[in-house]
This record gives C-alpha cells, sequence and structure tokens, in this order.
DNA sequence: CTACGGTACCTTGTATCCAATCGACTGTCG
DNA sequence: CGACAGTCGATTGGATACAAGGTACCGTAG
C-alpha cells in the first residue's frame, strides 16, 4: 500500500528555531547590515506566518547579542565595533580555551572521528578559496569541538557567543585571506592535542589560535572603520 | 496642582522579565522543585496576565538552564546533578575570573564604592546566618563584579550562567555554613586585588575562591543524594 | 492477565485581534 | 521664523481564539 512518506524537513526543531537559523545567517553573512531593522510583521509576511513566532526568533537572536531590542522602538540588527570584538574574544578565549580542555579529557572514538571529517572539510574549503565557505566548514569544526567537550552548558554559553564572533570573522576573511590559513593551522593544532588527550596543551593552542585571530581582525577593523 | 504621580514601579524593565526574575527566585530558593511543572495557562491565571508574557518568561529561564522545554510536553524545573555542578561550575571558574581580571583592569571610582557596599553588606548577611540572605548579598555583590568589568558581552553570559549556580549554592549553604565563611573570605580577597588593579591576583583568587566552593559542595551532594 | 487500539482531555504552538506607546508631521501661536 | 501642542500612522506588547500534537485512561481482544 506505500506508506505515503512524509517529509517535514523544514521543523526538525521548530519553526522559531528554524527562522532564528536562517535570519542569524543573514546577519552574519552581512545578508542583514547592522543596523537594520527587523519588523515583526514585515517577516511574517514574508515567510508567510504570524508575529507569534517571529517574536520568538528575534528574542533569540537578542540573547546572541545579534539584534538589539528596544522596548516598543523595535529591534535592529547590532553594530560590530572595536569594542566590541574585544568583549566577544576576551570570553572566546576562556570558554574555547575550556570546550577544547575537556574535550582532550572526555572525547570518545566517535569525536574523534568528527573532528578529523570536519577538518578535512576545512582543509578542502580552504582550497576552494571562498571565504563563505570556509567560515561555514569552521563553524561546523567548532561545533565538533563544543560537543567532544561533553559540557551541555559550556555548548549552551558557546552558543550564544559564537554568531557574533562569526560576524567578526566573516568580515576579516573577506579583507586578510592569510586568517584563513592561521585559522586553518590553528585547528589542526588543536585537533592534534585533542587527539593525544592533552587538556593542557589543547587549551594553549586554543588560546593561541584565537588570540591570534583577534590581533589580526583587530587590525582589519581599526584600519577600515 | 499637583501632577497625579505614576508609579509604575512593577515594570521597570517589561513584564516577561519582572515574571522570570520572579520565578527564578523561586527556583532557586527551591519554592519550586526540581522537575517541577510549569504550565503556562497555570501561571498566567495566577499572576492573572496572558500566556504570552508567560511563553516569554518561560522562555528566558530555558536559556538560563533552570527549564527543560519538551516541544508539546511542557516544561519542567531541571534537575540539580552532581554532573551538571561539574558543568557549571567549570564555566564560571573561567567566566568569574575573566570577569575579576577586567574589573581590576577597567575599575572606576564609583565601581569600587559598590563593591565596598555590596562587601560590607555580605559581613552584614553573615552575621545575620541566614543562608538566603547571605546568597542574595552575594548575587549582588558577584553582580558589582560583573559589572565593574565593562564588559556587556561577558555580563551577558554570566547572567545566564549564575543563577544555576546559585541554586547549588543554596542547597550546600544550608548543609555546610562553613561555605559561607569560606565565600565570605574568597570575596574579600578578590575585592582587594580589584582594588589593587592586580589582573592576574584578581583572577586567581577567583578561581580558587570557586573551585573550593566546587569542592565543598561536591562533598555535599555526594553525600546526599 | 496482558497487550493493543481508540478516544477524550490536556497542553503547547500558531494565528489573529485589540490596546498602548512612540515618532513624525503639521499647523498655529508667540 | 521658531517653538510647541495636537494628531495620525506605524509598530510593538498583551489578550484571546483556534489548531495540532501528545498523554493517559479505558475497554476489549487475545
Amino acid at each position: 500500500m506505500g506508506t505515503p512518506l512524509e517529509f517535514d524537513l523544514a521543523l526538525p526543531e521548530g519553526l522559531p528555531q528554524e527562522l532564528a537559523r536562517g535570519l542569524e545567517d543573514a546577519i552574519v553573512f552581512r545578508d542583514l547590515m547592522p543596523g537594520a531593522r527587523l519588523v515583526e510583521e514585515e517577516i511574517a509576511a514574508r515567510f508567510a506566518i504570524s508575529r507569534s513566532p517571529v517574536r520568538e526568533a528575534i528574542r533569540i537572536l537578542e540573547t546572541r547579542g545579534l539584534v538589539l531590542r528596544e522596548a516598543r522602538r523595535g529591534s535592529r540588527v547590532t553594530d560590530l565595533s572595536p569594542r566590541d570584538l574585544n568583549e566577544v574574544y576576551a570570553c572566546r578565549v576562556e570558554l574555547e580555551g575550556l570546550a577544547a580542555a575537556e574535550a582532550a579529557g572526555a572525547r570518545s572514538p566517535a569525536d574523534l572521528d568528527h573532528l578529523d571529517e570536519r577538518l578535512e572539510a576545512l582543509t578542502a574549503a580552504r582550497a576552494g578559496g571562498d571565504p563563505r565557505g570556509f567560515l561555514r566548514a569552521s563553524m561546523a569544526l567548532s561545533r565538533a569541538v563544543h560537543e567532544a567537550s561533553h559540557n551541555r552548558t559550556l555548548i549552551r554559553l558557546l552558543s550564544t557567543l559564537e554568531p557574533q564572533a562569526m560576524r567578526y570573522r566573516f568580515v576579516a576573511y573577506a579583507r586578510a585571506e592569510a586568517l584563513m590559513d592561521a585559522s586553518l593551522d590553528g585547528n589542526r593544532a588543536v585537533a592534534a592535542s585533542i587527539r593525544a588527550g592533552d587538556r593542557e596543551a589543547a587549551s594553549a593552542a586554543t588560546a593561541h589560535m584565537i588570540r591570534n585571530a583577534w590581533t589580526i581582525i583587530g587590525r582589519v577593523f581599526d584600519d577600515h572603520t
């Protein structure tokens, strides 16, 4: 009788999350520029849904620091600034470092497989040369490290910190291709330390990689704003 | 003619935030026990409001790890567990340490005043001997440190991490009064380092204080669950 | 007695509706 | 000509209404 196969590929986790993901993507990759207004009804109309899930999506973006909501005055995409860059990266050094350390301590064979897989994908993306593809691969690799830490609280915190960092990375990659090479090398070192189970080394390699990126991105921003 | 003075003391920042604060308090101080269900309509009825702000409040609690929301199955207060304790405290060591360091680097005279003030309040609360009062004073002091860091991103992250930590502290204070003394001494050391402007010392003192608490709380939990 | 199926209820998810507030515009008065 | 008050439009905040999914209970069949 042929079961009528149902694909609901669009809602693996609810409409607001789905929508938030899409908007987040648009913000990170600058389809929505800093300062752009997010009007609930506009967005609702564009996706043919009601304002309720839109509101929830915007709230999610707010907790990630991607949009600023002012009471009764609407939401807009947050600005990038040297100050914010420093804030985000100072936090990133600590939390990504911790994630790498815990991953080195708690890694499973499956985690290592994922890591290798994503590291290869990152290498391939670098060859491609497209900043957007490279950044996507890099995000995937980061997430693999986070998950290898098996620390759900840490994963939660990072998921609210990373998107903002991605925005800076995207801008910088476009202007300083060398940053991609630095990132690739850094990630190789981190992965090696995790594979070796060396917490200290993993933490140090991560901190080094992120501080390096911080410096480079900072230069790009000081020069160009 | 006497302007008709308007007090809206109840909405300094919106109804959902207000409600979230209240529920958070109830969870931290165990008026709502782990596993308790949060039914939207029930809460709405109790406060004579509609489900909309209630939903937002619950979502806020979710981002703080206080509530677990399962799609279409409702929300319940998360459990405390040794594993979660370890997750939260591992993150806390890093982020509170960073906050203290940045506070030591960026402190203003007003910040130092606040710190002193809250430290005195904490001392007074310890004399009082009430765990609840002590915890409230301690939270206020922590927040003063966070704000002295002048790192908004860090403050945002900590505001989603701290409440969960408070739950563990509250349970532990009741069973191990000595923890309060350790906390008081630790905070004195942290404040002194911040006052001195010594980033390293502030970070180290904070890490030491938190790891110490971690150990004690861990013992309380292993013994009693 | 246990396993399975069906039905009714409970709760969340989404849509729509109304109220409150903010900002901008306009017209008038000094 | 400039400043201020009033009004209108745009947009969010909150309330209500409706739809969909999930759970528990009950009855029946094996």
